[in-house]
DNA sequence: TGCTTTAAACTAGCGGTGTAAGTTTTAACA
DNA sequence: TGTTAAAACTTACACCGCTAGTTTAAAGCA
């Protein structure tokens, strides 16, 4: 086949495709001829739309961050607008959580990524904290909800009671492994908690350096 | 070459080595070869000391961890053995940051691993914590502590001011690239200070639950 | 001591990967 | 209408993790 009267690909229905296959069966299911075939297409052709692989893993990326609800910035103050970001942007990568790896490795140069960080940082400054204060805060939230939405914690643990007999307070780590959700969410709401009601003390106090 | 009088690779070696090969070269740098050369050996020599490659970065991993002073859980309080605690093992991680998306994903069986979740928990739970608020406050320092020196914040962001022309909040980010060091160091601290005082405060109030 | 088993290197090779190069046909444009 | 660019194709390269089978030396045992 040469090239064909209708476009078969284009970067959206690259990107979908993509995005459904790592939903599915994980990030190293994804292959450019196993992805080529899912389209109805042969593997090199997708190089005729993005240059490389990896620019395909970040489109992915920056289309679950475009998910992410920024509203909050213009109808809340930052304490509360701050919270319910991170619940919106916890609730997507939970829904996406294969590609969370790719995103807690950093930002990149994604769209979605630059005006997430856009909104944040610019509630926080106008809020009146200073440059600084408020880069560490983004930082900060993002420590917390990628964190929180990876590889558990709580997940590492096996279901044989047998590997901790020498660990006398691991003794129901099993447990963990089944209730790792409910744990990794529990951590994020205290965290968030602390987090907020913290830099809402100090904000208070004047200390806002 | 038949087996050699003197074993020319231990487990040991070959950890030695890959922790070298991905600290100067990062995790992509690592393949059997490779490593197998840098060893002065063939590839599938290596499948003679481990059954597959995620089992020697798991070594790798573990023997960073290993690094982890855990000594403060013996002689401090719990806030301030969480505090230091936290702070050494963000240095050890900051020294082999390749390895970080690894610890990232989880604790896995590491035997260092598991060593750690016992240091912090058992203090945890022996200072009134619940075992579930115990649980959440560790996995809440492993956000802290891998987000910080995961894939900075601050190192998504290109030098070229041009790029940040739409964001008008976002005008001096080229700056942070080169300060991303700084940006994860300070926001880790603040992040060790809002987590810590706010659980202290906590406690002092008798909200252990 | 001598025999057997096991360990630790080797070579060869399989199926898979990302991607480069060059080909063909169609669409779009001057 | 002729030229150029786009979008599919096929072929192929170098590398990947890993398996299988071979060779030889070491270790264990009668």
């Amino acid at each position: 086949m040469a090239r064909p009267r209708q476009a078969l690909l284009t970067r959206e229905r690259i990107v979908e495709a993509a995005s459904a296959l790592i939903d599915a069966e994980g990030l190293d299911a994804l292959s450019m001829r196993r992805l080529a075939t899912e389209l109805g297409v042969q593997g090199p052709s997708l190089y005729n739309h993005f240059a490389t692989k990896a620019e395909i893993v970040d489109a992915v990326a920056d289309s679950v961050v475009a998910q992410v609800d920024l509203s909050f910035f213009q109808s809340c103050k930052w304490p509360d607008a701050l919270k319910k970001w991170a619940m919106s942007y916890r609730a997507v990568l939970a829904e996406h959580p294969n590609i969370v790896p790719v995103l807690a490795q950093g930002p990149g140069r994604r769209p979605a990524g630059l005006a997430m960080a856009e909104a944040v940082y610019g509630a926080l400054v106008e809020a009146g904290w200073s440059y600084a204060r408020a880069t560490h805060i983004g930082a900060l939230m993002r420590y917390l909800v990628t964190g929180s939405a990876l590889g558990s914690f709580a997940l590492g643990f096996d279901v044989d009671p047998q590997l901790y007999e020498r660990y006398p307070h691991l003794h129901h780590a099993p447990l963990l492994a089944e209730h790792h959700e409910a744990v990794d969410e529990g951590a994020f709401e205290l965290g968030l908690d602390l987090l907020i009601n913290g830099l809402q003390a100090r904000q208070e106090m004047g200390t806002r350096s």
